[in-house]
DNA sequence: TCACGGATTCGT
DNA sequence: CGAATCCGTGAT
């Protein structure tokens, strides 16, 4: 598996496929991807170690890594690189949804996708099939300045030209 | 067992 | 700019 700067660029474009138990499906093209990665980033979960939490970030790339902010929203991030090296790309924009609580609001996603094989998954997985050439820009990570100026400063946000 | 704060969003 | 809302984390 790659690596989450690789991904996170390698992922706009793409659609996620999200089948729900009604039989209907929900196509997604993602337009803007984040990237956390490793114990030294101060922005990711993973910082402050191998937990319950962080737990399958540490696990090889292919994963994914959900979980709730704000009491409100779970933010869909999939899970890269090798084996216990924490990283992970957080899904931050669609092409239907802006905002990546918005994303999983209407991904409808729950703590019982948190470490689903998205090799394997029936229900939600990513498809280039249909992926077209893009040009991107790079930017500054939101809502993480308490990372301090190094980490909240890094260009690690991808966007998809228009 | 308890208190604290957050990878956000929406309304004022 | 502030409220909503609740789980994970680290301390007690």
């Amino acid at each position: 598996m790659q690596d989450a700067t690789d991904v996170a660029v390698q992922l706009l474009g793409k659609e996620i496929v999200r089948k729900f138990d009604d039989g209907t499906e929900l196509r997604l093209t993602i337009t803007e991807t984040e990237v956390y990665r490793g114990e030294e980033d101060l922005g990711c979960h993973a910082s402050k170690g191998r937990t319950p939490r962080t737990e399958v970030m540490y696990w090889e790339g292919g994963y994914i890594y959900v979980y709730l902010v704000y009491g409100m929203y779970w933010l869909l991030n999939f899970v890269t690189g090798p084996e216990a090296h924490p990283q992970a790309v957080l899904i931050r924009a669609t092409d239907k949804a802006d905002g990546p609580g918005k994303t999983g609001k209407i991904l409808k996603l729950d703590k019982s996708f948190y470490g689903e094989d998205l090799t394997s998954s029936e229900r939600l997985f990513v498809d280039d099939t249909g992926k077209k050439n893009i040009t991107y820009s790079r930017h500054p990570r939101v809502g993480i300045d308490y990372a301090g100026p190094k980490w909240s400063k890094i260009l690690w946000r991808f966007k998809t030209d228009y």
